[in-house]
DNA sequence: CTAGACTCTGGACCCGGGTCCAGAATCAAG
DNA sequence: CTTGATTCTGGACCCGGGTCCAGAGTCTAG
C-alpha cells in the first residue's frame, strides 16, 4: 500500500496532482523519495498528512495555519494545538459576528423596502444614498 | 462644492485616489469632466455615488453587484433592488451558516481536548488525523 | 517665476489557493 | 517494442479588490 505515485496519492486524498505540488512549493508535503527518474513517490505517512490538511482546511485553517499545525502534532504539543484551535475559533467568531452585523442591517432595509412604488420610498436606496450606515 | 479634483474627491469619501481610478476603469464612476490637461473633475453626484459604492460594499455587496445595484437605482426599479437585496441576505446566510458549521466542529474538538497529555489523547489531533469530517 | 503638490498613463504587483500549460522524459500495459 | 498514460519542470494565469510605481505633465501658493 506504501509507494505510489503523485497520481494515486492525489486521487486518494481527492484532490488534483497540481494542488498536491503546490503544497510541497509550500513546504506543506514532502515526497518521501523520488525515483531515478525524478518520479515523486509516496507513503502511507504523506497520505496521513495529505488528509491532515485537508480537514484542517475544512475547519477553517489557512495553509499557513496548517504549517503550524503539524509543526505542532510532531512535537506532539497538545496545548499549543488547543490554543491555535482556539484562536481559530476566535477568528471564526469575528467573521460570524461581522456578518451577522452586515445581515441585520440588509434585514431591516429589506423589511421596511414595499418592493414598489417611488424609489424614493425605497428604503435600500436610501440608505445607500443618504444615509451613515455607522 | 461641485467641481472638484480626484483628490478632493477621494478624500471626501474616505477612499484613496487609486481607488476612485480602479472604479472608473471597472465602469463603476465616471467623472464628470475632465479639464484640457486631462485633469478628472467629479461633482456631487460623482460624490454621492462614491459613497454609494462604499455603503454597498459595507453591506456585503461585490463590485459586480453594485454595478447591477447602481443600474436599477437608475432605472428606479425598486422591486428589483428589492430582490437584488434579497438575494444578497440569502448569500450572507448561506456564508454564516456555513461558519457556523465549522465554528460548531472547532467547538466540539476544544471541548474535548484536555489541553495537555498525550498527542493520542488530543481529539483535535485524532480529528485530524483520523475521523472523516463528514 | 519657482517650488512643491497634484495628476496623468500604463502596467506591475500584492494577497491566498490554487489551476493550467508546453515540451520533454518516463512508465506501464499489451 | 510500441503506444498511451503519467510525470517532470518552470512559469503564466485566474479570482477580487485593490495598491504602487515611474516618468512626464500640470496646477497653485507665495
Amino acid at each position: 500500500m506504501s509507494n505510489f505515485s503523485i497520481g494515486k496519492l492525489a486521487e486518494s486524498a481527492g484532490v488534483a496532482i497540481d494542488t498536491v505540488r503546490y503544497y510541497e512549493r509550500n513546504g506543506l508535503l514532502q515526497p518521501a523519495g523520488r525515483l531515478a527518474s525524478g518520479y515523486r513517490r509516496y507513503g502511507g505517512t504523506e497520505l496521513k498528512r495529505l488528509r491532515f490538511i485537508r480537514r484542517a482546511k475544512a475547519l477553517g485553517f489557512s495553509l499557513e495555519d496548517i504549517r503550524t499545525l503539524l509543526a505542532l502534532s510532531a512535537e506532539r504539543n497538545v496545548a499549543k494545538v488547543k490554543r491555535a484551535a482556539q484562536l481559530k475559533l476566535a477568528d471564526i467568531d469575528a467573521r460570524i459576528a461581522e456578518l451577522e452585523r452586515v445581515r441585520g442591517g440588509l434585514r431591516k432595509l429589506i423589511a421596511a423596502c414595499p418592493g414598489h412604488g417611488r424609489a424614493e420610498a425605497c428604503p435600500i436606496l436610501n440608505a445607500l444614498n443618504d444615509e451613515e450606515l455607522h
